[in-house]
Parts: structure tokens; sequence; C-alpha cells
DNA sequence: GGGACGATGTAT
DNA sequence: TACATCGTCCCT
């Protein structure tokens, strides 16, 4: 495959929903025991910040949330329901991008499966030991990808609690993947 | 100290 | 549609 070039941090010092456009097409990369594991982004959703209701950093500046307060291009790495983890690039002010697909690029079993953000963190090894990381190098870091060639939008999933919040169209993938997780 | 509640995935 | 499973937040 073709050389994994890191994206700088300032690829994601700009608005959060170009932010979450952008980054789909491009490369997310764990190294686990000498071996790049590597995925092509191709479903996103902006999280906006503190006014945000679906964000998590709407609840407040804690412990939990303060690498979403820190600079941009860096790991906000959480787990939900007690079992799966989520990944997301922060883009500063409490606002971050949670990568929710990805396509198996190399490093990883043929029958993997990237579609869902607690499926693509299993598979490519991250944990919250990875939280606060920079995303410009290794272990974990953003390479650069080819773009798709189209980018629909469509409501978050699992924030209904937000109210109008959830309807927003911050959800961004690429259509013609077959590794989106959802329609 | 304790209870409610998930930015999910899988099995029924 | 049930439920596994535990960190975080707030005391409702």
């Amino acid at each position: 495959m073709k050389r994994l070039t890191p994206l700088p941090r300032s690829f994601a010092a700009r608005d959060t929903v170009e932010v979450a456009r952008a980054l789909l097409g491009q490369v997310l990369v764990h190294e686990v025991g000498g071996v790049l594991r590597a995925g092509r982004i191709v479903e996103t959703e902006a999280y906006l910040g503190p006014h945000d209701l679906a964000c998590h950093s709407s609840k407040g500046r804690t412990a939990r949330t303060e690498v979403m307060f820190g600079p941009p291009g860096h790991a906000y790495v959480f787990l939900v329901y007690g079992m799966h983890h989520c990944v997301n690039v922060v883009t500063g002010n409490g606002a971050a991008v949670l990568l929710r697909a990805i396509e198996p690029l190399a490093g990883l079993p043929d029958d993997a499966r990237g579609d869902g953000p607690g499926r693509l963190t299993k598979l490519l090894g991250i944990t919250r030991a990875l939280d606060g990381l920079p995303l410009d190098a290794r272990p974990l870091f953003l390479a650069r990808g080819t773009r798709p060639t189209s980018v629909r939008a469509s409501a978050r999933i699992g924030v209904a609690y937000a109210k109008a919040w959830a309807k927003k169209p911050l959800r961004f993938f690429d259509p013609s993947s077959t590794h989106v997780s959802g329609p």
C-alpha cells in the first residue's frame, strides 16, 4: 500500500464540520506490536462543543472532557455502555469529530469489520490508554488517503436525548462505501 | 455512598 | 427487543 504520510495537527484546527467532512477518505493508523493497523475513514460525526447538547462537553468541562478543550489534532477516547471504546479527533474549544466507520486497509484480518464506532476501535486496538495522544505520530495517527467522490449527511446516531440537536445533519459518510454503519 | 444513564453491538 | 457492563456525573 501507499506510504502512510501523517497529516499535520493543523488538519484538525478548523471548523468542526469542515474537519468531519475532510476526514472522510483519510486513513487512521494504530501501531500494535510493530504492526501498522490501518483503515480508511468512511463515516464521521461532528460534535460542536458545549452548546451542542449531544456533545459530552455540554455537560461541562470535566476530567473526562478536558482533552476536548485542549489543542486540536489530539485523540479523545471514551468508553460507552461499559464496554465499547469510541475515538474522536479533537478540534478544540470542547468540540471533536467521532470516527464511526473505517474500511480495513492493512495489518488486519481478512474478515475484519470496521463499520461502527465500537467495532472500529476494537479492530484497531484503540483504548482509553490512547486518550489525549497527538494524532500526527505513532502509535496513533492520521494519514493522507483518497477523498470520496461524494459526501452524504444525516442526523447523528444514538443521540435522541439531545432534542433538537439530535436532528441536525452532523453525520457524514461516503455513500459509495460498503463499510458505513447505517443508512 | 449510590443510582441513573449512556456518541453500541450482538443475540433472541 | 433484550441485555451485557462500567465509567462518569450528580444526588433528581
